[in-house]
DNA sequence: CATGAATGAGAGTTCATTCAT
DNA sequence: GATGAATGAACTCTCATTCAT
């Protein structure tokens, strides 16, 4: 019913496999990785490690992927799709700016805390090889793009300090959620959850010079 | 108080040369070291090419460092004394805080924009090597707390937002400045210097909500 | 006195097919091979290549064959039987041996020129296994010999050059001939086929000095 | 005083050793290759046992030699120019054709027995390898080009039957002395060295119908 | 001090062959 | 018989580090 794997599946370089057991042994071979990354980091993860993790071959590594990197891809790619699953994603008719800001980065930050380990070694990839780079880049620019736009909708509104420059400003304040992120979840900076999501939410909204009154019966 | 002495310099792990031609060839290396490390990143950099780079064998590379973290170290430590030398450093009696806080974020930011080829390889050690991962981690505490510090006297003379607590308000502050640096100096995200710096300065005063008032009269 | 059974099929190591399935597979696989050889050569040649030619799973390949070796074999059989059919073989009642060696020649020549991929990778593989070697050896041999009689009687007759050591003489020129096709027909030395075959029959006769008189009132 | 090995050493990949410990080292590995080859097959040598036989270490392989393919062309090298050395190369004053024929047949003879192992192994990864392959078509066509230049002057003048192609000729009869020696030297045909020898000179001369009188106080 | 060749541990990768389904 | 995933031995190649000259 699924279309999903028939011939090739996403990134992979080698062939996906046809049978239930081979899907077994990848899948297997994708949480193996997993662990050994976040347990060694990229570069200390040995493919023979993966392999023995997920108790086969290390031949048969080479049967799913053809690189250490390609493997990585896919934990990304998984890591990916939790992150974007049940949670809020599209809160239609919620018109309160500082609503969608608080909803967005506590999802955001939330998101970061429960994959801080793969977190921390995307991050340690993106610095090693380009792809990663790029990959990294592409999702931080579309992030990004959305928060220019949402803050050049309010300065047309009047709700927006009209001084900033909202692709330099969307930068900033992703930088700032991104980079805090980082600092406490991966490098254990010392600060509660619930501060640190209401600080950043408090920074954005100050930032911005947010009109309280504003939101009141408010449309986007 | 300083633990210098005439055997040892600083971090290196060798002896320090007393003979000018040691000292030369010291150099050598050291300058040869940015170069590659800049064009190869640190990974990629191998002692062979740095001894190639400096004109010298490749044995001799042992005389002088122990590793190829330890060369980067004396890279860093150089790129450090250029980032602090004749730079606003303290600047007493200037009480003005967006005087202050315009200037550090300039300072800042010109000096990223300075050496950035090599923050970016220092970023990149930061995420493979745990003496270099604590470095910067140091580095960045001292930078947050002297703004959590400046933060809470602010909000101590009324002129900052009382409901942002000082320092994580202060982290968050930092990273946004440390990470749009990143993205504009390394990443290449188009912006001119200029606009970075007043988006970085505005985002700074609107966060803390600086009374305006506060800075009549004032003299630098 | 001939080793064939009903279980085992000449120099196969597996059994031969009983069923008719089987015996489409064997094929399928052997012609898969021929392409797969012809393409890539013997060491280039994988198993999997040649089962993936002929549509049938890797594991199948062994059900018929032992080896990469053993599929060649067959592959060289058919081409044998091939090079020997129809065509001349035993021209009885010719008794001018100029006819018989231009005949000969021929047919030498054409059957080189039609499996010249396969001869190019049979020479490929008689360089790397011995049994090949072996065969080749005893080929060419039975080639010489043929030819070293010949030349005796002819001798004995009065029709060659007497100072000519037949075996070596046949050695030397049975070499000519396989060696130039190889030069022709699989290095590609740039000559027309007519060409070829007249330059190397009048070699043959020039060497032997065969009188011209011996073959009038001669019957084909 | 020589100007060999400044700094490149021929079709070497790997920078030419700058001390008399290095050209040793060298020098010991490229005589340990031939040996290796010449018991092994290239196929079978590895290159840990060239190293082995050298007594040096695996990785001090790759200081001299990238490759199995270019330590073989460095043996091959060696080996051509001792093929070339004092023996007749070019023999000015001698006119008679036939003395010229002999003469290089006996050469050529000679120098295959000599190196037959070796040229057993060249022929071998001429079969193999793309470059080694040119490499014998690039020799073997110098050496049928002059023969055939041989056959047309001798055609010019009349001494040599002139319905025969010389380009053809000359490939054929080149064929026959190497794929001759070939058999003999290397898959040990038994014949007598002086059979062979005398045997292929009178090809050639039958072949081309030297006529006996024409060497007669000629001039070539 | 400088030199640069020698070392060798260690990781990646291939593919013929087996065997449970 | 057919399937195709699993196996693992075997080899290549790199490069930080040492050390005799």
């Amino acid at each position: 019913m699924t279309t999903e794997n028939d011939t090739e599946n996403g990134q992979s370089g080698r062939l996906a496999p046809k049978s239930k057991r081979g899907m077994r042994t990848r899948n297997a071979l994708i949480a193996a990785a997993q662990t050994v990354f976040e347990r060694d980091g990229f570069l200390e993860a040995r493919i023979t490690d993966i392999s023995k993790e997920a108790h086969v071959a290390s031949g048969s590594f080479y049967t799913y992927f053809d690189s250490k990197e390609e493997i990585f891809a896919a934990v990304v790619e998984q890591m990916q799709e939790e992150m974007l699953h049940p949670h809020v994603r599209e809160r239609t008719g919620v018109s309160d700016p500082r609503i969608l800001i608080e909803a967005a980065n506590r999802e955001y930050l939330q998101s970061y805390r429960r994959n801080a380990r793969l977190m921390a070694v995307f991050e340690q990839v993106a610095q090693i090889d380009d792809e990663f780079r790029a990959l990294r880049r592409d999702r931080s620019n579309a992030f990004v793009e959305r928060n220019a736009r949402m803050i050049k909708r309010l300065q047309e509104q009047g709700l927006a300090d009209p001084d900033l420059d909202p692709n330099v400003t969307a930068l900033a304040l992703s930088s700032m959620v991104s980079k805090t992120a980082y600092s406490v979840f991966v490098l254990d900076a010392q600060a509660p959850f619930d501060q640190v999501l209401s600080t950043v939410n408090q920074i954005w909204i100050n930032a911005l010079q947010l009109k309280p009154e504003a939101d009141k019966g408010q449309q986007v």
